[in-house]
DNA sequence: CCGCGCCTCCCTCCACTGATTGAGGTCCCC
DNA sequence: GGGGACCTCAATCAGTGGAGGGAGGCGCGG
């Protein structure tokens, strides 16, 4: 397993390198002291694994780990002083496959190189609990709305679901093979029977609701 | 640390109990084989940690922690055999603080209950890539809508945020402290730099770009 | 200094929306 | 056979929403 360390503190970067080297089945085959210099030693080198700190002078890791995810085939592991970073998101999207505090501890820094350079993932324990409980907040609104939902005749629901599209009653109609009045009846019974006032309202509450999700369109 | 156990096979459960019992600072002070079970005997001893496996007869390992994580103060650390189970979700949304797949190390097992009873959580590889790319997914429409919000100017995103919030105009007006008149320029301006027709699709739009987000409200 | 972008405010016009009322049809359960 | 819930369609009507066109003030960079 080849590596790449990226990090802008020299202390750092040896240690990690250290750890690694000492195991035969791994071997680091670069160091980069900033984001630029992790991009193109990533390419040049084309390490199975590149080792990033987010802090860096020049480019950061996000911005690093996302041209290395599109130029390369390597995973990156991300690594980091601080669990409060907001950059976790970011990293992520930019296609880490792990974020690691600095503390880990040597054998689970090990563990964790080869997991995801086999593909797997890996966070931080505090990272994963900010995760789920994100996850968790996205569906926790739902329960009472999701009830509300179920109020609503098959018919209204289907009219919701494309209210939440943006799709005016005369794209509805011609969606749902109906005539315009017929939407116009689901609509007001749908308005009425969740409390909305306007198709806007309608939106919102299919989104807060989980009948609409962002992202699946 | 005191741990229960619940577990339909004995021989897992044993196994775990065997497994936790040999370190000192660990004590499994139950066993249960279904749901029902683990949920009256996590009442009784008030362990500090349960671990649940999610195919359970009588009452399934999700509706159990449940229960448990509403009843008690004790974490729950769900083991399951299957990692393509729909289950990680429904468990995390009970209450779950981690989720690992029976094949994991011993040393892995012990690991993760300490931090799970130290409140911290964890997954299995497996589970925390799947994870990730949901939240990838569900910001990876963003990027192209995203920088469509950045040609708005500030008082059009405000009024936005606001449209996305199911008000109307003359609402919008008393909460941005303008008359209606501005907010209704406002919107026309940024239906028409985002090619919008009206506002049901800007509260769409708001969703998709990530500028309004389902559970924040 | 002048121009430009932004925020603010005003007016008119009209399509769309949603409320309301009513009614014909099917299907299912009592 | 007679409700009852649902889907369908219809007509009318008040209100909102959004387009279009102007206009004044403010701040910033050329």
């Amino acid at each position: 397993m080849r590596v790449l360390v990226a990090d802008d503190q020299d202390l750092f970067r040896g240690g990690f390198a250290m750890i690694l080297n000492a195991h035969d089945d791994i071997t680091v085959v670069g160091e980069a002291a900033d984001g630029a210099e992790a991009v193109e030693k990533a390419v040049e080198l084309d390490p199975d694994l590149v080792l990033m700190d987010i802090r860096m002078p020049r480019m950061d890791g996000v911005a690093a780990t996302a041209e290395i995810c599109r130029r390369t085939s390597a995973k990156v592991l991300v690594l980091t002083m601080y669990d409060i970073d907001d950059y976790v998101y970011d990293a992520l999207r930019a296609g880490a496959s792990g974020f690691l505090l600095k503390d880990v501890r040597r054998d689970d820094l090990v563990r964790a190189a080869r997991l995801v350079a086999a593909g797997e993932s890996l966070l931080a324990p505090a990272v994963t609990r900010r995760l789920i409980e994100d996850v968790v907040r996205r569906g926790a609104a739902r329960p009472a709305l999701r009830r509300r939902l179920g109020e609503l005749t098959d018919r209204e629901t289907d009219t919701l679901r494309q209210v939440a599209r943006g799709l005016s009653n005369a794209e509805i109609a011609a969606e749902l093979v109906v005539s315009e009045h017929t939407v116009k009846s689901h609509v007001s019974n749908l308005l009425a029977k969740l409390g909305l006032r306007d198709r806007a309202q309608a939106v919102v509450f299919a989104y807060e609701s989980g009948l609409a999700v962002a992202g699946s369109g």
